[in-house]
DNA sequence: CCGTGGGGTTGACACGTTTTAACCGTGCGG
DNA sequence: CCGCACGGTTAAAACGTGTCAACCCCACGG
């Protein structure tokens, strides 16, 4: 009957281990087609409960488990979104690659991990990896401005978000946090307990936070009346405990101590910390210091520091909820672009 | 020519963009076989050079890029592993996964990330979806031992690598680092600066880690002639700072200061520098103190940690490469054990 | 001149799922 | 009594790639 392909004698066996269980042979020990248990996996409420109940139990019997390749290639999308971030040894980025895994974890998706390590070509090449594990949507936080690759991914029906990055095109999600505010909240809080003198100890300006969080400082010092050059920049070539440590050591030798450090980073400050008690600098009585991050370990200073929250756990849920709406109804989305608010968390570093 | 089934008017369009370019459209534009398409992409060697550049050719000017997918389901197995980490806020899981990433990146390997967040359901959550998206093998710091599961796993031909977790079974690849030798390393060179009481500042002793750390600090006042109670534990219901705090007041409060503290984390040491500093209590003067894991923070703390340094990255390497080889090569694998030695770094706090 | 061998290439099928149109009773309104 | 709609189910056609047997062509030895 129908015909029968199954008498050719070339048939080779499964590629496969040799025991695997698919949808059909769930559908045999169902006594069932196969489209009924593709309906019962995707469709449950099409199938009637007798049946249903059967397919499951099959299912469970046998072990079965849908394989995902064959899904998503058939039905031209599957359930996964790819993850870029810029570098994985930074608790900024880990907090939001936390965000982003449980939002996925929960609703069902998968994450794929890649680093671009601050390296356009390494981006380049895990981009392509991504585009033919075929995700359906990508975090990303670009290392230059990748407006074009990102227009080629939508070109091909990928979405995308940008993640702490401003859009550069309208048609673009984006989500990030105000580092102008942020910039400015920390040197305003520092002026508010009288500041004269402050110094930016910062990682190199190119870095648009680096830049953004100078310009607020700079807004919230003309704000104050102050002169602009009121504040001192301070360039370290890394955002790292070493390279903030070494900043302070030259600013130490280069003449009298501002009354106030304000750093790009909470790394950063606990370099620039630890210079200062070395240095027989109290902190805060002769210098208050204020980071930015407020990473864990920022809380577990020996001087515990003031910092600028991000909200970098919501950051990463956020933006995958954003990307997983647009995901499921690509049409109807409206593109938005999500500024956060950080927020000033007064230690004792900064009272 | 040839058959010409462009004619059927039910023809639906592709179900995915309408513009994507597969193997075939290759293929025509190159005027050759979808066939030798795949072997250009897959055995470039068996294709004449000629014919070879004129598939590259198109493949450029079409931008077409491999589905995933379909070669995943066709051949059986693809170029993707799974990576389960405990807790993606600890420093030493994500610099592991940056090892991991490091390696997959190189040899084109895509990593799926997830995080068990220490519950065995949504371990088994995840699992299921590694499982679904047919990964090659999996990475796993088993939240208990889930021996079974992974048996469960090799039955189906996925190859498994335990993280930072003795295997239980001989045909079980791990690797891990020697707790028992850090613990007494730290203890031993407490010992050779002359101190006479020790507390042991841990995490729930429950925790394989933090018993090993334990026994081999013991092992160490075994060796240099000490009764073993010299060492006096302190348990902390997490390995956070604020509980390492917490533990250090209680220690504080309760009689004269021990002459050293061994943490079982760097973190529980940071909690208890920053305690004994408050409580005036001079390190490493009054009070030595050692911790483990050597994060990056520990060297910037306000008195630089001693610590007991993993190699942490490379652990995340050498794992990847004994999983991608098992996978290469499953038949002439051996299953090994690999087993780090700690290493000590001596700073400020106990120098 | 014919057979043979081998490098290159092709055609067609298979992988496991989703999807859609068709099918099958059955109950109901006309 | 006929036709129709409807809830359930099925058969079959894709999805895009890998693989392998078959094939073609040319050079070469007999």
């Amino acid at each position: 009957m129908s015909d029968g392909g199954r008498s050719s004698p070339t048939r080779r066996p499964a590629r496969g281990r040799p025991g695997t269980v698919g949808i059909k042979q769930v559908a045999q020990q169902a006594g069932v087609s196969p489209g009924t248990v593709s309906n019962v996996l995707n469709r449950p409420e099409r199938v009637a409960a007798a049946t249903r109940v059967r397919v499951e139990e099959a299912i469970k019997d046998l072990g079965f488990v849908r394989n995902g390749s064959a899904s998503t290639l058939r039905a031209g999308q599957g359930r996964t979104i790819g993850l870029m971030v810029l570098d994985l040894g930074n608790p900024f980025f880990t907090e939001v690659a936390r965000g982003v895994e449980d939002e996925c974890s929960e609703r069902g998706y998968a994450v794929i991990l890649a680093s671009s390590a601050a390296s356009p070509e390494r981006e380049g090449r895990n981009m392509l990896m991504l585009a033919e594990q075929r995700v359906r949507g990508v975090l990303i936080t670009p290392v230059d401005d990748s407006a074009g690759r990102l227009d080629r991914l939508r070109e091909r029906g990928v979405a995308a978000v940008m993640l702490d990055h401003i859009a550069t095109q309208p048609h673009q999600c984006a989500v990030a946090v105000d580092d102008v505010a942020g910039g400015d909240m920390a040197v305003a809080h520092l002026l508010s307990r009288d500041a004269r003198t402050i110094a930016y100890v910062t990682g190199p300006l190119s870095i648009r936070q680096c830049a953004d969080r100078r310009a607020g400082a700079r807004r919230a010092l003309l704000a104050a009346g102050r002169p602009e050059d009121a504040l001192r920049d301070v360039v370290a070539p890394t955002m790292t405990p070493r390279a903030g440590q070494q900043a302070a050591e030259r600013l130490l030798a280069d003449g009298p101590p501002p009354d106030a450090i304000f750093c790009a980073n909470d790394l950063l400050a606990m370099g620039v910390l630890r210079a200062l008690l070395l240095a027989g600098v109290d902190v805060p009585g002769d210098v208050a210091l204020i980071g930015y991050d407020d990473i864990e370990f920022a809380a577990a200073a020996a001087v515990p520091l003031s910092s600028i929250r991000q909200p970098m756990y919501q950051l990463g849920r956020i933006a995958t909820e954003m990307l997983l709406d647009e995901c499921d109804n690509p049409a109807g989305h409206a593109h938005q672009q999500v500024m956060f608010q950080p927020e000033l968390v007064v230690r004792e570093s900064a009272p």
